[in-house]
DNA sequence: CATGAATGAGAATTCATTCAT
DNA sequence: GATGAATGAATTCTCATTCAT
């Protein structure tokens, strides 16, 4: 008996994520996929039932991610300007440093077959946790989650989406300043 | 007969539209297209290079929907605390009553290869140029057009995006607030 | 428009057949019967909705055609003797000159997907009238047309069944008297 | 250990058989086989060296069982009119307790590729020496082995296959009737 | 303009089988 | 002996597109 290879579904999934920052979600195949992970497309099936359970399984792995790059930049003893900026310019630097993950979870939470699986409350919810501490402090104004992640997350990808050279480090700004005016007591 | 026509290359539109809001974009094929719309899938490429060319021309026309929708609203002698509230609870609002239409330029923005030809600048240039009015005439703070973006479409289509029932009223009274504030003089 | 050439469906039932007799029916796929037809694999699906409905379809339509040939050959002023010998004989000579035919339905009546839709009673039933009328006349003795259809099909198809070299005149000749005598007032 | 292999092996030909009543022989693979029988469809190749083999080699042990299970039934002092009845009610009694294995011989016995290795007259021998004994002694007519078990044989098949409900009662007796008839003296 | 038939290419998935343990 | 992983080849079927009318 062959043990169940993590680092290939590894490989699977990292090549399904580049193939649809490449092609779009409507570009990917499953042989394409298996073509450029280097194994043969009965593999997949190995590790998923299904495409569109490959896609589903892995939405809902990935739609954390951003997430969770956040609370690893976050100390909670930031101060409430400098939380509001590290939250945003995190943001910003997740959509770079993770192009293919931020554009795959941007395409599959507007794709109504697979967004219906995932919510985005229990995505953020580690960073809401955070948030909800300044609140507590007095820090953040209290405000409703739904309008804070609105506000917090939003905006950031509306840039990070419209991209364009050269890089936007005024409009970044601006928006910092802004969101630390609006948020902050 | 011109009527004719224009009618039946509408009714591929809006079954193409309908059907990306229910079976998402990697879902819709050319011959259901044609099934929904009550046409020959031949009769597609007689208004239609390809499905790409169709995919690509509809989602240019269709992107600029929900800005005309915005402008048709906002009256240019509006205060600067109603237009604010016209353009986030007409974004809002564009999103139920044009769900698919909203849904489509959604997904289409998302995906690399459309987005590539359709800039979120020249869609929104009509609203742009309103809100510069309101600019000049410092009611509304001078400030970047992409912040601008940003700040009014981004959060309220979030909003819009992660729907719940029951209607987010509050979450919207706190948005409109929240931008008045922050982008007023 | 191009209509639908009735041609091509024929050749591909008849493809089909010939594929079934050689491989058996688990030997046959959609891209085998297309090669043998002469067509493309995706013409077939402009007859046929799936693999599973073509067979069930040409099963349907086939299974009728041992007792049709049998309806040809009888004569309804034949006396007794010689209607029996008509059907055993003629039973036997279907089984030889349609062999094809003959193999695909025996397959098909014992695949229970498949036999679940076709009805014995149904595709006999012409020849079932003819013997009602014999029956009727007296000349043949009364009884249920199960056992009538038992006696006078089973047979002769588990000798054309189990056929071997040379041909089996003589178990022919003796089933037919047996049944003359057997079946005949 | 012998009685663990043996019994896993009888677990692959029970599942086997059990999933070509249900599914047609057009309709199993190995993978569902092994699922069935809750081995890995490694296991099966331990045990046969193909699937055609196993297939082979399962219908050439099973095609005698419908034989061995009247050999079973009939004492060889029976009287003539007991032995005709035992052999019809017999086969149709091994259709109903053995289902799957009664299905699966006839589909196979029908499939051209497998019934190439199988003869009748060599499953049936040891019915046809009673049948001969029956003969000698003058109680059964003197004919041909092959009409002899076309008669008694097919027709009861026939019935057992076309099996509507209620149970046909009446025609088995019509049946039995007509074959002590015409093969007693 | 409009169409349904037709199709080569490719989709998703399963197959029978082998491999490594 | 027994297994689950792995796979090349084949499966059924759909796709975007073109053809003939």
């Amino acid at each position: 008996m062959r043990t169940k290879d993590l680092d290939k579904q590894q490989r699977i999934k990292d090549a399904m994520v580049r193939l649809i920052l490449r092609d779009g979600i409507d570009g990917v195949s499953v042989s394409k996929i298996a073509r450029e992970a280097g194994v043969s497309p009965a593999t997949i099936y190995v590790y998923y039932d299904s495409k569109d359970e490959m896609l589903s399984e892995v939405f809902q792995e990935y739609s954390r991610r951003p997430y969770q790059y956040l609370v690893r930049q976050v100390h909670p003893d930031m101060g409430g300007p400098e939380l509001i900026e590290t939250i945003v310019r995190g943001s910003y630097a997740f959509s770079r440093e993770h192009e293919e993950v931020f554009s795959f979870v941007e395409q599959c939470s507007r794709c109504p077959t697979l967004s219906a699986h995932v919510c985005e409350e229990e995505c953020s919810c580690d960073v809401l946790d955070l948030l909800h501490g300044y609140q507590a402090r007095g820090v953040l104004k209290p405000c409703n989650d739904w309008t804070l992640g609105a506000m917090l997350f939003a905006p950031v990808r509306f840039l990070a989406l419209n991209r364009r050279t050269p890089e936007p480090d005024s409009e970044l700004d601006e928006l910092v300043n802004m969101l630390q005016d609006l948020l902050l007591t």
